[in-house]
DNA sequence: GTTTACTTGCTTGTTGTTAACAAGTAATAT
DNA sequence: ATATTACTTGTTAACAACAAGCAAGTAAAC
């Protein structure tokens, strides 16, 4: 409070909040516009209105500053799931997950477009990514094979069925409409798919045909 | 045959396909070593018994290199699935083509590690060996189109299915599964999937229940 | 209330790595 | 003998990462 006038007059800790921010934004753009490889730390912190080397200072390195972006977007997307599900269970918890995935690409498209860069990346053997990633994936199995196992418990969802390797495969379904939903745009129409693949769940795991 | 003795005595041809495969090995070692942006043309020249500046030379790029490497890959998987598939239609090509997946990650898992490396490259925005994925996924979305349709107008698939969107979420699911084995190997147990996959294929698609 | 010591947000200088290209050399083909 | 070809070496520009520095703010001492 002591500039009045022309500086906004911010404390230290909303200056970094801000800059943080703005930074983030930026490398969201950069991100869509070209890729991972194709962003760099310069370009992050002079489009944030700031110098090259604040990127680096503030999140230690572009691996760092990418792991951040992708958790905050992982956290917005398990929102919209939570919300989508909750307290269903079994075929029925998995249909309300694609129609949550769908809603979600359709609301923030970007969101999807950056995890799906982001994790793209961490493919590779050596990507600091990598970590986060598998984790997202190891959480989303396990709790598709929760839904199935209640489903099961239930008498919802039929017995005889590896609950896991039915968890991965619909984690990889997911996984893989979206890489081709980016890759070819014009390809991938998530509501004609929505209505199939529900369908195709409730009739391979429902136990009451 | 100009040098008896110590000297191979190869003509001009033979020299440039030796170093070519010599590098194309050299580059797919490092791949799977340390990712596509972890392998360094200076690298590959060298582990191959040449100077850092050969690949460059070869390949025009790095993306160059790549594509090359991406394009065999592509041919032996092609191979393997026509060789599995045949003249087989429908549900039971799509079945066979389960089976040759399989049967090609298992062995040769080290071309499914590389194809998949370099196409979750291509999710980026400026990648330049998205061209190639996105033929790829094209040539095999078709394919399998052609399939249903085939056995739509024979009578065993179902006649009120949308064969392109149907197709579109076939090859979504092996690419995810590709990724989620590639992230996370002990997840994901291709011989346990088969099954499941191919009984989930026949529910959705058969027209004899 | 003013001066002094310290912290913090951010910038600029610098280094090592890398892809890409250009210029060169030596072996091969004609 | 001359031209072509296979390959190497020199060089440049871009980049990430780090370190040193600066200026504005904050708190303590007098």
């Amino acid at each position: 409070m002591s500039k009045p006038g022309s500086a906004p007059s911010l404390t230290q800790a909303e200056r970094t909040a801000l800059s943080d921010r703005a930074m983030i934004d930026a490398a969201c753009t950069l991100l869509l516009e070209k890729g991972a490889s194709g962003t760099t730390l310069a370009a992050i912190g002079e489009r944030a209105g700031y110098s090259r080397g604040l990127a680096t200072y503030r999140f230690g390195s572009k691996a760092g500053l990418f792991a951040a972006i992708g958790k905050a977007v992982s956290k917005r997307w398990l929102e919209v799931l939570n919300v989508e599900v909750g307290v269903k269970t079994g075929v029925d918890a998995m249909c309300a997950a694609i129609d949550a995935y769908a809603r979600f690409v359709k609301a923030s498209p970007d969101d999807a477009r950056i995890q799906q860069v982001l994790f793209s990346e961490a493919s590779s053997p050596t990507s600091e990514s990598k970590e986060l990633a598998v984790d997202t994936y190891r959480h989303q199995v396990r709790d598709v094979m929760a839904w199935l196992e209640q489903g099961i418990a239930d008498g919802d969802v039929r017995a005889d069925i590896d609950a896991h390797a039915e968890a991965v495969q619909f984690i990889a379904f997911l996984c893989g409409v979206t890489h081709l939903w980016l890759l070819v745009p014009d390809f991938v129409d998530f509501d004609a798919m929505r209505e199939s693949a529900k369908q195709r769940l409730r009739r391979h795991l429902s136990s009451t045909q």
